[in-house]
DNA sequence: CGTACAATACCCCAATGTAGGTATTTTATG
DNA sequence: CATAAAATACCTACATTGGGGTATTGTACG
C-alpha cells in the first residue's frame, strides 16, 4: 500500500481555508505529502510545471473557470499526473464530463476524510474513484431537508425531483434517472408548482434558495 | 491576547472535509481548541448543550437548513456563545441578516487562514468581524455585475438579462421590462448560453449561484 | 373495509425555451 | 474614419415545459 516515497499532491482550490485544511489533513499521512497549493486558475500551469505532482486535487469551480477544462489541459500535457475533481455539488453532468475526460476521480466535498484518503490511494494505484454518494442515491435520503419538505407539504418524491430539476436535468433525464415515466415526472412537476404557487423553473430555484438549498 | 485556557470552538458544517481540515487548522493554535464537530443540523442542539463552546463557526447552509435561523436559536438560548457564520458565497442579503440577527461575524470560505484566526480572536474579545471582501469591494451594490461579468466576458446587457431570467421572468416579460423585442432577448440568451457553456435555465441559475448571486 | 394519500401513467394542446441562421444600427476606440 | 464590439431584430425549426384532464395501484390508518 505505501509507496517508497510519499506521493506528491498538488491542491488547487480557491477556497483558501479548505485548501489549507486539506493540506494539514493530507500531510498527516506518512505516504502522502502536499507539494503545493494553488488558489487561482492563472497559477495552475506554472505550479504543475515546477512542482511535478503525482496527483492533483482540483476544484471544479475556480471563480468562474471551468475546472474540467483545466483538468483536460493538464492531463494532455502531463499524462502521468493523476487528477481527482472535488466538488461542492453532485451534478451528474459534471460527473459524466469528468469520466469522459478520462480523469481519475470525482468526489464531493462532504465525503469523509477516510473516504478521501481511500480515493487518493486508489487513484495512485491506477484505479479510478467516483463518489458513491453521487452514483447511488444520497440524494434520496436527506440533502434537501426535512424541514423544507414538511413546511410545504412536499412528498419525498417531489423533493427528489426538485433536486434533479435544479441540477439542470430535463424531464426525460429525470425519468431515466429515477426509472419512471416522463408522464409521471410531469405530474409531479405540476403538483410541485401547485403546492409552491409557482409557474416555472426559475421560480422553483428561487424558492429553493430562499428555503435553503 | 491569549486566554488562560484555550477557547472552545464548535464547528458546524456539513462539508466533512472542510470541517476536518478546519479542526486541524485551529488545533494548531495554542489558544484555541476544537471541542466538537457537527455535520448535520439535527445534531446541533445536543452538541451545543453538552459541549458548551465559547464560539461556534457555522456554515450558512446545512443541507437545506437555514444556518442563520439556526444561529438565532442558538443565540437566544445561549447568549454567551459567540457565533461566526461561514459561507461559500458573498451574498449581501445573508450578510445583512447576520448583522441584524446580532451575530458576531460573517466570513467567506476563501479568506486566508490568518484572517480567520484574526477574526476568531477578535470575536472572542467581544468585537465583531465582517469580512472586508464583502463590506468593501464588489458586493455593496452590484455584486453580480463587475467581477462575474468580467470573468466570463459577459456584456452589461447580458448580465441584466441574466438577473431577470433568474427573477423568473419569461422572455416576453423581459422584453417588455427592457423595452426591446423578444427576438433580442432570445439572441442575448443564446449568447449567454454559449459563453457560459450551458443549455437551460436551471444551469444558468446554478452558475449564477456559484459565482455569487 | 373504506378513506386518504403517495406514486404511478397517460392524453391533449398551448406556451415557452433552445438552437441555427442572417443582418442592421449604435457606440467606443484606436 | 475605419473597425470592433455591443445591442438590436428577425426567421425557421424543434425541444421542452406548463396546465388541463383522468385513472390505476399500493400502502397506511382508523
Amino acid at each position: 500500500m505505501l509507496l517508497p516515497t510519499p506521493a506528491r499532491i498538488l491542491l488547487i482550490d480557491d477556497h483558501r481555508l479548505f485548501n489549507d485544511g486539506l493540506k494539514l489533513l493530507l500531510n498527516e499521512q506518512p505516504d502522502l505529502t502536499v507539494c503545493g497549493q494553488v488558489f487561482r486558475a492563472t497559477d495552475v500551469v506554472t505550479a504543475v510545471n515546477t512542482l511535478q505532482p503525482d496527483l492533483i486535487l482540483l476544484d471544479v469551480n475556480l471563480q468562474g473557470v471551468n475546472g474540467i477544462d483545466l483538468a483536460k489541459k493538464i492531463s494532455s500535457a502531463f499524462q502521468s499526473i493523476r487528477i481527482i475533481m472535488l466538488t461542492m455539488y453532485d451534478q451528474p453532468k459534471l460527473l459524466e464530463e469528468t469520466r469522459k475526460a478520462g480523469l481519475h476521480g470525482y468526489l464531493l466535498k462532504d465525503t469523509t476524510t477516510p473516504e478521501l484518503l481511500n480515493a487518493i490511494r486508489s487513484v495512485l494505484q491506477g484505479k479510478t474513484s467516483f463518489d458513491d454518494a453521487i452514483l447511488t442515491g444520497r440524494l434520496s435520503e436527506d440533502a434537501f431537508g426535512d424541514d423544507f419538505a414538511r413546511r410545504l407539504n412536499l412528498t419525498f418524491r417531489e423533493v427528489e425531483i426538485i433536486k434533479l430539476i435544479i441540477a439542470g436535468l430535463t424531464n426525460e433525464q429525470i425519468a431515466e434517472e429515477l426509472g419512471i415515466s416522463v408522464f409521471t415526472v410531469k405530474t409531479h412537476r405540476k403538483n410541485i408548482h401547485f403546492k409552491l404557487g409557482i409557474t416555472n423553473v426559475a421560480e422553483l430555484i428561487q424558492f429553493a434558495i430562499k428555503n435553503g438549498l
